[in-house]
RNA sequence: CGGGGUGUGGCGCAGUUUGGUAGCGCGUCCGCUUUGGGAGCGGAAGGUCGUCGGUUCAAAUCCGGCCACCCCGACCA
């Protein structure tokens, strides 16, 4: 077999960036640290954000659209923020044909727009929780641009809300981490993620608390796939978001913001491709199904076998074109992730079968055709918890569990450390990024994100990151 | 910002040392034969060699300026 790609343990990011051409997911833009995101990956992104879409909403939050442009002075109103976001601002200084009395810059997330209509909006405890979120692009000037993982414009949902108290605030951050996220990520994407909370230094600029969820990826690195924030009273202090309690006294409302992205195909390439290609949990395949005809003569049955999966509510497409080469038709839908292939040819036929090939280890079986149906439905459903546990034993085996620092260090060149975090501390973890190694999140001893970086006994995840 | 490197058809590259008017692989298009794991053969299209200037009878090649991109470091998440 001709070598498609480049083998991941010969060089990871070739590999990445080989498979993202070759499986036509993307392509880079014009500008550098742009990105072309291509129908193939599109409709992956579409079957993300419909599902994440369904469980924000069940969290009670509301879509809502805020504008692109942001006046530069609302970025100044929280020190942080403005501090942690100046060096990657686009601002643009003109427009039409004339020098902006203020500049505006293109939003590199919404706290600030947002925060001023919450004040606008928000006048009594009764308007409170208000639980916003929005679907939009932002831009983030990269300097080390990476295709899906980091590029200066990308395609994310950012959720707003406010809340009356701290607890309220902190409840939805953890309940939306949990219920929208984690969930997402665990049960449509197949990828287990340590949740957490990031230490101080790592902390989203004027934020209290930033929560995360970090996949390992295929070379042993940590990704953040999402993040949480409580972001306490300082925008709601920045963009005066008060409310009259109950009591009749006016009261400084708690927000929160959170966001996942297109950074998460990034993620689902690094942690489900394989050196043939992607390979996509069956839940998330825009196709599930793809029906191959192998050789002219059988198409009435390969279409039978595509309307019967139809009706039984599998994706399923046709794959009937028997002027291109067979070898190469397998190869693409291999680059491209399709869960389930099914092989229709003469001599499927004539011995009453079809041949069942699953991309998650390349197996075929030959079925018989009546039972074809049920068999693709139980594999499809199958490789999507086999996916799943494939990933987390590669984790498992990845991760080392050591007492110091300094083996903290030399784990991460190969994969993730967990390390008591008072073997770490702030000093710790300064001497670890000058090796290029930072503590990706910290957690209690019952695996539960903790309400600061001083609490006694927390775990430490050191590795290295995208 | 510091150090190093590279710019040649869509992509990947050779050619530059020693100037002589551009080539290979992949891809694309056409034809025939193929088709159960990236097919074979034949034919074709496609490049002001990053850019500006200089030297020369003649510049992808030599000289100078500029630009872009890549790698390492710094910075950032």
């Amino acid at each position: 077999m001709a070598r498609v790609l480049t083998p991941r343990a010969e060089d990871f990011p070739r590999w990445y960036q080989d498979l993202i051409a070759k499986a036509e997911l993307a392509d880079n833009g014009p500008v550098r640290g742009t990105m072309v995101i291509r129908p193939t990956a599109y409709a992956i992104w579409e079957r993300m954000q419909a599902d994440m879409d369904a469980r924000i909403k069940a969290c009670g939050a509301e879509n809502a659209y805020f504008p692109l442009f942001i006046p530069e002075s609302y970025l100044k109103r929280e020190a942080e923020h403005v501090e942690g976001f100046s060096p990657e601002l686009a601002v643009v200084t003109h427009g039409g044909g004339k020098q902006l009395a203020e500049p505006v810059v293109v939003r590199p997330t919404s706290e600030t727009v947002i925060g001023e209509f919450m004040a606008k909006w928000i006048d009594s405890y009764r308007d409170l929780p208000l639980l916003l979120n929005q679907w939009a692009n932002v831009v983030r000037w990269e300097m080390r641009p990476r295709v899906f993982l980091r590029t200066s414009e990308f395609l994310w949902q950012e959720g707003h809300t406010a809340h009356a108290t701290f607890e309220d605030a902190k409840a939805y951050t953890l309940k939306i981490h949990h219920e929208a996220y984690e969930r997402h990520m665990r049960d449509l994407l197949a990828i287990p993620v340590v949740v957490g909370r990031k230490t101080d230094r790592e902390r989203f600029a004027g934020a209290t608390s930033t929560y995360t969820l970090e996949a390992m990826t295929g070379d042993g690195k940590a990704l953040q796939m999402g993040t949480s924030h409580e972001l306490g009273q300082n925008f709601a202090r920045a963009f005066d978001i008060y409310y009259s309690a109950q009591d009749g006294s006016r009261e400084l409302a708690w927000t929160t913001s959170w966001g996942t992205s297109t950074r998460m195909l990034g993620g689902l390439i690094m942690c489900h491709g394989d050196d043939n290609g992607l390979r996509l949990p069956p839940l998330l395949a825009p196709t599930q199904v793809l029906v191959t005809v192998v050789k002219d003569g059988v198409q009435t049955q390969a279409r039978a076998l595509v309307d019967d999966l139809a009706a039984a509510g599998v994706r399923v497409k046709l794959d009937e074109r028997v002027d291109v080469p067979f070898g190469r038709r397998a190869v693409d839908a291999e680059l491209k992730g399709v869960p389930v292939r099914v092989e229709v040819g003469p001599r499927d036929i004539a011995a009453g079968n079809v041949t069942l090939v699953r991309r998650i280890d390349g197996s075929k079986t030959p079925v018989p055709l009546g039972e074809a149906v049920g068999a693709m439905t139980a594999a499809l459903e199958a490789d999507q918890k086999a996916l799943y546990d494939e990933a987390l034993a590669r984790r498992e085996a990845g991760t080392v569990d050591v007492k110091t620092l300094d083996e903290a260090i030399e784990a991460a060149i190969r994969g993730w450390a967990r390390v008591p975090w008072a073997a770490v501390g702030v000093e710790g973890e300064a001497k670890a990024n000058e090796k290029a190694v930072s503590v990706r999140c910290l957690y209690r001893p019952d695996g539960s994100a903790p309400a600061s970086q001083d609490e006694p006994e927390l775990t430490a995840i050191l590795a290295r990151s995208y």
